[in-house]
DNA sequence: CCGACTATTGATAGCGCTAACTTTAACAAA
DNA sequence: TTTGTTAAAGTTAGCGCTATCAATAGTCGG
């Protein structure tokens, strides 16, 4: 009689048998609950997820996907590697994806480039979906083709959601409207605004916001101080410039964004202007720029990491969903904004 | 008679048993292969290694995991999210780790916090190694402390190579050097220094570089030139201040990073100084900072990406080798960096 | 030339989970 | 009662790989 080989269980972790012996049921209903399968009566279901918690067991992924429940593979594509924002996507991305055990893929997708290609290239490679941030959530041929192709996808930030794909987004036109607010309280009337690339869709809202405060509280808008910018430094330094050498200048410039902020400080200071003594100065996005420079940003903070979780959890429930044969229906969320206050703001010079 | 249940092999690639008939040997011997272990003569190692090829095998990876081949977990340490090289980092890492098949987990690792017990939390979670971007990577407590557990690290631009760590780095004595011979050859003589934060001994090696570089040069170095800085805007732009207040103001300065250069051209377009007309300024690191601001800064590149890819390759390498018993033995590597030349440099003013 | 020993290779049995099929239970219809 | 029908739970057989042990071939001293 030969001996039984020695067992290799692996890790002290609690398996599908230890639960179904607790729950008093076979393995193969314990892994119907897991999944949630249907034709599992109400009460086994129940004891069964008492055993699971009681054991505080988990599946093991490795298991679970050699036995042929496939994974999902998102992908989330990016512009500009050093874009303030990415490290916070990327450090909610890779924590949702990895809590929610789906693999995230990290992919360039520059602007030359021919995304049709890239695109195809990667659903062939398994890819299930997209993670887009700006500026790709507005690339209006990009969506075209995602949608064309029946791919998942989910916007982060686009100005106006996509009907046809998910969406993680702020109210952009609320928050600029407080911005709005903000200045005017602090006693400004001439606000100068600075516009960003129109190419992206928040750019209007954020000025919508501007303009309807500005109507809100009585105070006339001079068109002249609206300019238009870029999203860049450079586009931002030179609309304070021309805001700032006009005869009766503007005492407050609201920027779409914290580069274009940061260029109105340079441009203020070239000009022997203290921020915010002579000219306060507010920016949106709360990116890294807006607390290294001096003086530091009054601004918007997006919560991007939490966007990039959201994104990540609607895309996979969406992914899973369909694999059940349910109906797809893109889920579009808002998240909350926070107004950022430092040191850049500050009443109107007497 | 039954018939025999559908087969449900999943996906179209070729497996171990597959690899094993055309090498005409058993699986065992297979997997010997693909794991490096002694015991396989030459020409059967030949035989299957060509197999593979032909096949274009890959293990599946949950097949291994399952089958007890334990992952490589690893941890990434950051401090400050909004550090510009953590994109880059994220990036290389994530690209390593998944080409490596080893887990790798992102953990904030602020400077207030209880790094023991996050550490002690981490390993046993099974972290077996950790990523310390800096300035973890010059934190000397946090780095005895792993010594003191035996922990696998990899240290990523540590201004000098911790002997018990393995260590991913580039020159910075020699890129100072370099880029203080660049400033000298467009003809500049009085030429500002700013010092890095002293807690982090790159500071120390870029001073020294400079210092040497002007030593070669046969160029007197006016002490009072070298002005402290801690690496923050702020910081650049208080001692370019200094710097620029004096009588006999420099020509040119060199600021140990990007941020303290764009903090001396703040300075110097408060004074009315064009940059680079009147003042060159050149950083090091080239962040995103650099190519935001305008004048976009000459500076130095570290390619952080691949220092990231490289520290998990080594990192990798090491644990599998220790897992062999093999003895460890920490690996030290210099990349090369790269000399970027923008817009904030020219010659001396006439 | 034989047994002891070593270097290779092979056979077997899982790792933890689930797809596919079978059985049992439960109940309505005939 | 018998039979059909369906819902719920159980059985079986792997997914692709490797740990463990067994077998085989080759080596060497006596």
């Amino acid at each position: 009689m030969k001996e039984p080989r020695l067992r290799r269980r692996q890790s002290g972790r609690p398996t599908v048998n230890d639960v179904a012996r607790l729950a008093q049921c076979s393995p193969m209903t314990v892994s119907r609950v897991i999944n949630g399968s249907s034709g599992v009566r109400e009460d086994t279901r129940v004891a069964v997820e008492a055993a699971i918690k009681e054991l505080d067991y988990a599946p093991n992924k490795a298991a679970r996907s050699l036995a042929g429940v496939s994974q999902i593979r998102l992908a989330l594509l990016y512009v500009n590697p050093s874009a303030a924002y990415l490290t916070e996507l990327l450090i909610g991305g890779m924590d949702a994806a990895s809590r929610l055990d789906a693999h995230l893929v990290i992919e360039r997708c520059d602007v030359g480039e021919d995304k049709e290609a890239l695109i195809n290239k990667l659903t062939a490679s398994g890819i299930d979906g997209f993670i887009l941030p700006p500026p790709l959530s507005d690339d209006a041929e990009l969506l075209a083709l995602l949608r064309r192709l029946r791919a998942h996808a989910m916007l982060i930030g686009p100005g106006q959601a996509a009907a046809h794909h998910g969406a993680v987004m702020i109210d952009d036109y609320q928050a600029a409207l407080d911005m709005t607010k903000y200045i005017l309280a602090l006693g400004h009337r001439r606000i100068g605004f600075i516009i960003g690339n129109p190419a992206q869709s928040v750019s209007a809202l954020r000025l919508a916001g501007f303009r309807d405060s500005m109507l809100n509280a009585g105070v006339p808008v001079d068109e002249a101080l609206i300019q238009q910018g870029e999203f860049t430094y450079r586009s931002g330094m030179d609309a304070a410039a021309k805001l700032l050498a006009m005869k009766e200048r503007p005492t407050a410039i609201f920027a779409s964004n914290d580069d274009m902020a940061a260029g109105c400080v340079a441009a203020a200071h070239r000009m022997r202007l203290d921020v915010p003594g002579d000219l306060t100065v507010c920016g949106f996005d709360d990116t890294a720029l807006a607390s290294t420079i001096w003086p530091e940003l009054t601004t918007i903070r997006q919560p991007i990491r939490e966007m990039a979780e959201n994104a990540i959890d609607l895309l996979v429930q969406g992914i899973r969903l369909e694999r059940q044969k349910q109906p797809r229906k893109p889920r579009h969320v808002s998240l909350d904004y926070t107004f950022i206050q430092r040191e850049s703001d500050g009443p109107p010079p007497v």
